[in-house]
RNA sequence: GCCCGCCUGGCGGAAUGGUAGACGCAGCGGACUUAAAAUCCGCGGCCCAUGGCGUGGGGGUUCGAGUCCCCCGGCGGGCACCA
């Protein structure tokens, strides 16, 4: 059986020796959470303005907006709830705090649930916003719903058309025909980054290369800043950070052009692009990927060329990926010239390892330095001549194995380059190109422009006109917002805009004449791109208001799953970029800090015909077997992973939080390990949570109204005061450094301290009469318990307040937060560790601050110190004040 | 293959180079109870125990290393023919 809250009998009456005042039922969070909750929306506890009068310093805290899937899952729980801390805690440190919600509203999974259920995207949209909304309420989140909106919703898309306008007038958005990767299950386009070994991110179905006519954000122009600006983005993961660098890939090299010894279809040369011309003496052939438009010459009047190259397209994207390719290659009969040395010529060949996306699409091959090159040379037969000595090699023995050598060294075999080391000869190598006309030292990015046309209905209309005499036309400013037509139909595959019987026909802006809307609607990142900063003036009628923007901008704190280190986050970084370019924002970078956290995980479970059962639908025994609730047979447990629908191991939050209430899931969800790691969710550490909660609700039971300071202190009473100080001063420590789980722990401690002053007291009764002192100390232990608490724990944290100062209407949420007392955190005497010879021997207690005379001279008291140091030669006495002894013997 | 991270009791984890294992979970013992639940208290790394060994393994720096350095192993994640 599970025991539910309800399930729970009061505890027993007089358990604090305070007089016997029997302790109340438990803690009835049902009817509390909502009560609290209302209070704080009454009182606007949590609203922000736009640009605010006060002089508070701002703080803008942001969760990663939700996709209205349905339900919120325990990711989102966890993310918010994270958020909230931050969130609730800067507010007490007297922050003006920025935390808004909105929701990430366009997307894939409407227009499937239109086709599968023949419910309009609009309405499962709004319909999921709704119930998300008031699941996101239910957990108590201290955010500006004021400032809520949805992506899908015209005043938002709107102004993320007049945001286009203003980036295509800038020259950042172009129109271009591309190949793009089409995904045949979804009938759209995605980004390199949306594919995933060669298949698409959401249908997992094979991509394949179409030509369309596409629309461009140029985030290219902006690759060097969104580099060098990630070496001063300090407060963001290093591995974020890592990615992001890699994924825009600078690299330093030459780009050259081989003459070809005989022309080929009117081509004359091949360009190649190198990151070490300083090995093109090392060169052995040439290699052209097999869309390189010189392969193409060949093929169409080689036949065996055109085979290969076909060959290689059909591997392509798919099983070249999966298979471990092998290198492979066609010999065209093609020779191109050396570019330094006289006469020399090099075979020209197709091959499966190079990709026309990079660089030029071709490559001149040096085997000896490149492991790529040499495994393609020695399957074809190529020569593979060393020109790069590695320190401390012989020139005349050096030879190259079955590994390329890619180490720094020095040039040989090299002509003019002989004796260079790398740097100084890759240098030397470009200027001679350059002296001869045919090369350059350049630099090359991996990175691309990120394409944004989706053929899709339930995402952002492109705010353009195609005319046939005009060519494209911005829509009117007037006309804005191109609202989504709500008749459509989802019956065929395809774009339902483009399907429209009136939609798209419109008269040409500029000369009236009938014309054609863009049916295409964005990439949804594109409505990511930039919703951090509609939060600041959401509902203003441009897109964003300078002001509000400049007074909240950049988000301080930015809290969301590290699947976003690329795609989202670098989109982002570029769209902030190019809204400073057309005057929008002051920003170049809109997240200052960036904390990802990690994912929820729970056991999964297995019926014996194989089908994962949910954990509802499961009974763990206390021997550590299964059982399906339903009937008793067997189950077996699997693996701890990642929640996922598939594997049914998943809890849902709304049944918790309606179970255990909010604070219990949010002490839960923070308490049991760090946020960045992966968390297991386990009934066990629920219930934990659950009886803590109780706990605290149980110290803050009985008379706990105000009492007047009593006149002096006994030894108890100081303890506990000394205690609650030192924990206010460690979870502000840890809550400052992210460490939530230290912060519970701290807090858990503070409990136990109460609970130990209560014993001490019902033995003593404290030192003044009636223990003033006592009641004093632990009503202040056990305000500040609440205090403490109340970022993690809010709804109880406002009852326990509530109860120690009746009368008051102030809130908890509005108070400040506390400090420490440093007369209290400081001890009189410290525990000092005794080693010798660093092993330890005995402890100390010394008054703070002894001097090294005072410590040694206890030390050596000590009956096991002595014992040790009998009979040695003490070389060395190292005293660390208020930390530790240490005896060095000789040998 | 390359890059990054991680490895501490039965489990999650704590620990400015200074008493390793805070705090919690699970466990065991006790109190309370007619009984159970709940609650409260106590115990808890290992061993040949006035001592010895212990933070994946091996080495190093240091008076002193979970922490710093080098090598190796394992686990997880990311990127992957980027010329």
């Amino acid at each position: 059986m599970h025991d539910t809250p309800d399930d729970v009998a009061a505890p027993a009456a007089g358990s604090r020796g305070d007089g016997g005042q029997p302790a109340t039922s438990s803690y009835d969070f049902a009817t509390a959470e909502p009560r609290w909750q209302r209070a704080w929306a009454e009182r606007g506890c949590f609203l922000a303005e736009d640009v605010p009068a006060g002089d508070r310093p701002k703080y803008y805290v942001l969760e990663m907006f939700p996709y209205p899937s349905g339900r919120i899952h325990m990711g989102h729980v966890r993310n918010y709830t994270l958020g909230d801390v931050v969130a609730r805690y800067k507010r007490a440190r007297g922050y003006a705090v920025l935390h808004p919600m909105g929701w990430d509203a366009f997307g894939l999974p409407a227009e499937n649930a239109a086709r599968e259920r023949g419910t309009h995207p609009a309405r499962w949209t709004w319909d999921n916003i709704a119930t998300m909304r008031g699941e996101l309420q239910r957990m108590g989140l201290s955010i500006d719903w004021s400032r809520e909106f949805a992506t899908c919703d015209p005043a938002y898309y709107g102004q993320q058309q007049r945001l286009f306008l203003d980036l295509l007038a800038a020259g950042l958005v172009e129109r271009r025909e591309a190949w793009v990767n089409w995904d045949p299950v979804d009938r759209t386009v995605l980004a390199n980054e949306q594919v995933i070994d060669g298949r698409g991110w959401r249908s997992g179905a094979l991509v394949e290369k179409k030509s369309l006519s596409q629309w461009f954000f140029r985030i290219t122009r902006f690759a060097p800043e969104l580099l060098a600006a990630l070496d001063g983005m300090d407060r963001w993961p290093e591995r974020v950070r890592t990615m992001q660098a890699r994924w825009i890939g600078r690299s330093e090299g030459a780009r050259l052009a081989f003459a070809l010894a005989s022309p080929e279809a009117g081509i004359e040369c091949v360009e190649v692009y190198t990151t070490r011309p300083d090995t093109l003496y090392g060169m052995s052939f040439l290699a052209l990927a097999p869309e390189h438009p010189l392969a193409a010459a060949v093929a169409a009047r080689d036949p065996a060329a055109a085979a290969f190259v076909a060959e290689c397209r059909r591997l392509g994207t798919s099983e070249a990926v999966i298979e471990t390719a092998e290198k492979r290659g066609y010999d065209t009969g093609l020779r191109v010239r050396h570019p330094f040395i006289e006469g020399a010529t090099y075979p020209v060949w197709i091959a499966n390892f190079v990709l026309m996306e990079y660089g030029t699409g071709a490559i001149f091959g040096c085997p000896a330095h490149d492991q790529r090159d040499l495994d393609f040379a020695r399957a074809c037969g190529l020569d593979v001549r060393p020109v790069v000595l590695p320190p401390g090699a012989d020139a005349a023995t050096y030879a190259i194995g079955s590994e390329a050598y890619d180490g720094p060294g020095t040039a040989f075999n090299s002509g003019f380059l002989d004796g260079l080391d790398q740097a100084a000869a890759k240098s030397a190598a470009i200027a001679r190109l350059v002296a001869l006309g045919i090369g350059e030292g350049v630099e090359n990015w991996r990175l691309r422009d990120w394409g944004v046309s989706r053929q899709r209905y339930w995402g952002c209309p492109i705010p353009v006109i195609h005319c046939d005499a005009c060519g494209i036309v911005p829509v009117p400013d007037a006309d804005l917002p191109v609202r989504l037509p709500d008749d459509v139909t989802f019956d065929r595959p395809g774009n339902p805009l483009d399907h429209h019987p009136t939609w798209k026909h419109v008269a040409c802006p500029r000369c009236g004449a009938a014309a054609r809307r863009e049916t295409d609607t964005f990439d949804t990142f594109v409505d990511s791109s930039w919703y951090f900063a509609r939060f600041c003036s959401p509902h203003s009628a441009r897109p964003l208001d300078r002001a509000a923007v400049d007074h909240w901008l950049p988000v301080d704190q930015y809290i969301g799953g590290i699947e976003h280190a690329i795609l989202h986050l670098l989109y982002a970084r570029f769209f902030t970029r190019a809204m400073q370019a057309t005057g929008h924002v002051q920003v170049a970078e809109p997240f200052a800090g960036l904390f990802t956290q990690g994912m929820v995980t729970h056991e999964s479970y297995r019926a014996a015909d194989g089908a994962w059962l949910y954990p509802s639908e499961v009974d763990r025994r206390p021997d550590g077997t299964a059982a399906r609730r339903s009937d008793g047979a067997p189950v077996t447990v699997g693996r701890v992973e990642a929640m996922s629908k598939s594997k049914r191991n998943t809890v849902d939050p709304g049944a918790i939080i309606g179970r255990y209430g909010a604070d219990t899931a949010r002490w839960f969800i923070l308490s049991d390990n760090p946020p960045e790691r992966d968390m297991e969710w386990t009934e066990a550490g629920v219930a934990g949570a659950w009886r803590f909660v109780q706990r605290v609700h149980r110290l803050a039971a009985g008379d706990v109204g105000p009492v007047p300071p009593p006149p002096s202190w006994g030894s108890v009473a100081m303890e506990l005061r000394r205690a609650t100080h030192r924990t206010i001063a460690a979870v502000t420590e840890a809550l400052d450094g992210f460490a939530f789980n230290v912060a519970v722990a701290r807090l858990h401690e503070l409990a136990n301290a109460i609970g130990a002053a209560d014993r001490a007291a019902a033995e003593t009764g404290g030192a003044e009469p009636g223990g003033a002192d006592l009641r004093w100390a632990r009503r202040e232990a056990v305000d500040m318990l609440a205090r403490l608490a109340a970022p993690m724990m809010p709804h109880l944290a406002e009852e326990v307040h509530a109860r120690l100062h009746p009368g008051t209407d102030a809130l908890l949420a509005e108070a400040p937060w506390p400090e420490a007392d440093p007369a209290l955190v400081a001890v009189a005497s410290v525990t000092v560790a005794v080693q010798v010879m660093g092993k330890l021997r005995a402890t100390i207690e010394l008054p703070v601050g002894a001097d090294s005379a005072t410590a040694f001279a206890a030390a050596e008291a000590e009956p096991n110190v002595a014992r040790a140091l009998a009979d040695r030669r003490v070389v060395k006495r190292i005293h660390v004040p208020d930390r530790i002894v240490n005896y060095v013997l000789a040998a």
